[in-house]
DNA sequence: GAGTGGTCTAGACCACGAG
DNA sequence: TCGTGGTCTAGACCACTCA
């Protein structure tokens, strides 16, 4: 029994603004009628109207832009993160990779990062931030946490090479035996909407990443954020068909 | 380079009454002071009010009950969606195992249906609806599609015992090759937010798995949704070190 | 019926972006 | 500077819950 009160003004404008855009009616990467403008056509005050375009801006539908207006987002490539480690996660999968900025910096282990990490708080961490890219609209967010004894020979300083987030899997020098990966979705923090310039109603993706070597420590904790208009997660399990149980 | 304008009064509020719940000055279960009087404590308007209540409702931490008030959320007991398939998924492994009800009924295949289960548009395919309760409060949603050609003997009508969501595993006639699991973050749709009892602002993890058996058939198709802020995806990936690459 | 939240109005004022 | 969106106000009215 679904609950269908009435519909309000709101999802009325929002069901004819999302049908006008379907329809081509406002193409993609057009700007809309200002919102006073809206309001006026459709008789309502501008908050209304606003939570109606609100809507459709978490869905990825359009774009606001302070002092510029509202516009009809591109339909946006879809980029997909590939659980399991099977193959290192791939953003380079695309025609045209995503461009990745990073910044590394040297840390102590705080909040719930002691923890995931199994060290001491304030132990010493390498931090390294990835920013992807895809033109000139930010497609994910990853923050990796490798303890500093482990520290890799790469990405010293300068922009490491764009292949994938975790260059630290490609020469394992503890054998990786377990990676763990949780996810779920949520609103995105006020810094993390601007980091991606998103909205604040737009759901984001957060997955963590634990990979555990062969003596049971930790070697990196990865946290991204991959806002849920253009990005998606995937995990494919093969069954080896003679090797059912993987697990215990 | 992060961006901090102005802490808004909304920010500011929901930021007071986020610290008042985790101190324990609102306690878990209890009613909030009316939404006018918090508005005149904090000398805002009830729209600037209502919109930081609306923050902590999308993180979870407040409940409103139209006409009622609004409750701060008791600790919600996260469940835990276990995927890659090694053990079935389960909702049981928790110490009061949720109380699952189930509706079955016979569709035509329809919208993204078919190209996911690779069948023709219409085709007649069996739906079961499970809704996992933990006391009064829903904790996810899932839908099931199985080709009717391809029916258990499971799930005739009534409420089949508990356990997990994809029975249809238990007995794999054909056997299973692979499962691929696409997890994606978004708004819930009015009817989930319903179904689910939460509001439209709280995040959903929307999970889509597709079983694949040995013949290339779509087995199953499931559509999983979960709340944000009581539930999250875990896969555990063994690399069997011997056995590296279990892909290409 | 009393009190609650839900929706909406018709403005005001500020912050931002482009010319 | 001008037009845009961002925030906020001080109400009004409706819908729901509970006693």
């Amino acid at each position: 029994m679904v609950i269908r009160p009435v519909p309000s003004r709101r999802d009325v404008i929002a069901d004819d603004l999302r049908h006008q855009i379907s329809t081509g009616h406002f193409k993609a990467g057009e700007r809309l009628p200002s919102e006073a403008q809206l309001a006026t056509r459709y008789t309502v005050s501008t908050p209304t109207l606003r939570s109606a375009l609100a809507l459709l801006q978490g869905e990825g539908l359009v774009e606001k832009i302070h002092g510029n207006g509202n516009f009809v987002r591109r339909p946006l490539r879809r980029i997909t993160y590939r659980g399991g480690v099977a193959e290192p996660p791939t953003w380079a999968t695309f025609s045209a990779p995503l461009r990745v900025t990073t910044r590394t910096t040297n840390i102590e282990a705080h909040s719930h990062l002691p923890t995931l990490l199994k060290v001491p708080p304030r132990s010493p961490l390498t931090e390294v931030v990835h920013i992807a890219h895809d033109g000139k609209t930010p497609h994910s967010l990853a923050c990796i946490y490798v303890p500093c004894g482990l520290a890799q020979a790469d990405s010293p300083g300068a922009t490491p090479p764009p292949e994938q987030i975790a260059a630290s899997f490609a020469d394992p020098r503890p054998p990786l035996i377990e990676v763990q990966e949780r996810l779920s979705a949520r609103l995105p923090t006020p810094e993390e909407a601007a980091t991606l310039r998103i909205g604040t109603s737009l759901a984001v993706l957060s997955l963590t990443r634990v990979a555990t070597d062969a003596a049971g420590r930790v070697v990196e904790v990865a946290l991204l954020v991959l806002p849920g208009d253009r990005a998606d997660a995937l995990f494919t399990t093969r069954l080896n068909l003679n090797d059912r149980t993987s697990k215990a």
